[in-house]
DNA sequence: TCTGGGGTCCTAGGACCC
DNA sequence: TCTGGGGTCCTAGGACCC
């Protein structure tokens, strides 16, 4: 056993839990970004039937029904309780990769592969940050991940070690849809196969994996054999791409409101570029009707290359305004759009261009200090113009909680 | 009326070069 | 009658993850 995998429990949901104890015992579900659909239930709302990644409109009756509290996602809280999480494992083991934002793989020295150490951890993550966790102990990632699934399901302490000795009787027990890295269209072609269950994955045949799963499938294949081929990646390498895009809170037909859409998205996408240190050497801007329904659709990029890879928000700006006066269409009404940047590359190395001027020392100490206000005073406390003010694009966030931990006006208050 | 957002990796195929 | 071969780079599309 040399992974382990701590996942949170129901994490959005447990958030919101922490600071409102009186949600304990309730229904508790957390929406997408638009209030759109559901993206996080606790056990009484599954108990429901309230399904993961629903649209929220077709359960009004239900949630109605069963007085289930609703809550839009609020990010900044669930980013910081995320941090908090991590901490913690990390100051118990040294070695932990932060693999999303409610999940950790944790790499365990010998002395530490047993379940009263993982019970131990879980009990104190408990009791310093308020979230519950499952852990999951295997000798791959992916066993890990098939361990954590008992531990949150059928273990009563929250943890399942995987071992030499189990491993048949579980993994015959977990649908091969439900393996890590095996998504709705593999898990068809598995099935198809009569490959049903994790074990008939693990003895199936190489060749066949890797003609119908690529080299992809196949690392699955030996990991479930116990052959780790997913290390631990303690260092995140920095993004190859970085995309800000969002649905309208009310769908758009004019150029002037999408173009304003595009200015926000395109500095998002500027902050999030100089945070990592980085520069950027091709924008495209995107823009889509795509609805539910029928009507004439329409969706387009543009892509811009930059003569010098930026992150200079007004540069970035202008780039994706120029596409989109090449992809705007008047006549449709539009519901989407998103700015990403790609051919990332570190800031201090940047390629110069032969026949254009340097960049000017101003515009960094400009960002920086942009970057460092709305650091510490919230995001979009300094704004560029073009993004406009009412903002009709923004989404619809009716249901969030107050960032009680990163907002000094909205920390909660104990007592009056 | 109302259906999220942000990433990764792999493969195939075309353009281009020598 | 009968098209060279091998390498690299880029893009689009497909699959997956949370």
């Amino acid at each position: 056993m040399s992974f382990a995998l701590v996942d949170c429990n129901n994490f959005y949901v447990s958030c919101e839990r922490v600071f409102d104890p009186g949600l304990e015992g309730r229904p508790v579900v957390v929406l997408s970004n638009n209030d759109g659909c559901i993206i996080a239930r606790s056990n009484e709302a599954k108990a429901l039937g309230l399904p993961m990644g629903a649209p929220v409109f077709r359960y009004r009756r239900v949630i109605r029904q069963h007085g289930v509290a609703v809550f839009s996602s609020n990010y900044a809280l669930y980013g910081d309780m995320s941090q908090r999480v991590m901490s913690t494992l990390q100051a118990a083991v040294p070695e932990v990769e932060a693999y999303s934002i409610d999940e950790a793989f944790l790499h365990l020295a010998p002395a530490l592969r047993t379940p009263a150490f993982a019970r131990d951890l879980r009990e104190r993550v408990w009791r310093w940050t308020g979230i519950p966790t499952s852990i999951g102990l295997g000798p791959t990632k992916t066993l890990a991940k098939i361990a954590n699934r008992f531990a949150k399901r059928h273990a009563p302490h929250g943890v399942c070690c995987l071992t030499a000795r189990n491993a048949d009787a579980l993994l015959a027990r977990v649908p091969v849809e439900d393996v890590w890295g095996i998504g709705p269209r593999y898990a068809a072609r598995l099935q198809a196969h009569g490959l049903r269950t994790a074990r008939d994955l693990r003895d199936a045949d190489d060749r066949w994996i890797r003609q119908h799963l690529t080299v992809v499938g196949l690392r699955t294949v030996w990991e479930l054999r116990g052959r780790s081929c997913l290390p631990l990646e303690q260092v995140r390498p920095p993004r190859k791409a970085i995309l800000c895009s969002r649905s309208f809170g009310t769908p758009q037909r004019d150029l002037a409101g999408i173009r304003e859409a595009v200015t926000a998205f395109a500095a998002r996408v500027g902050e999030k570029l100089r945070r990592q240190g980085s520069v950027a050497a091709v924008v495209s801007v995107f823009l889509t009707t795509k609805d539910h329904g029928p009507g004439p659709s329409y969706s387009n990029r543009a892509t811009t290359t930059l003569s010098i890879p930026t992150s200079y928000t007004p540069d970035l700006i202008r780039a994706a305004h120029a596409g989109l006066e090449r992809i705007y269409r008047p006549g449709f009404v539009y519901r989407k759009a998103g700015v990403m940047v790609t051919g990332i590359q570190p800031a201090p190395d940047r390629q110069g261009d032969l026949f254009a001027a340097p960049p000017a020392p101003e515009q960094s100490a400009l960002m920086d200090t942009i970057d460092a206000i709305n650091r510490r005073w919230g995001r979009g406390t300094l704004c560029f113009g073009a993004s406009g003010l009412d903002r009709p694009w923004q989404m619809n966030q009716q249901r969030r909680s107050p960032r009680f931990t990163t907002r000094w006006n909205e920390l909660p208050v104990a007592g009056t």
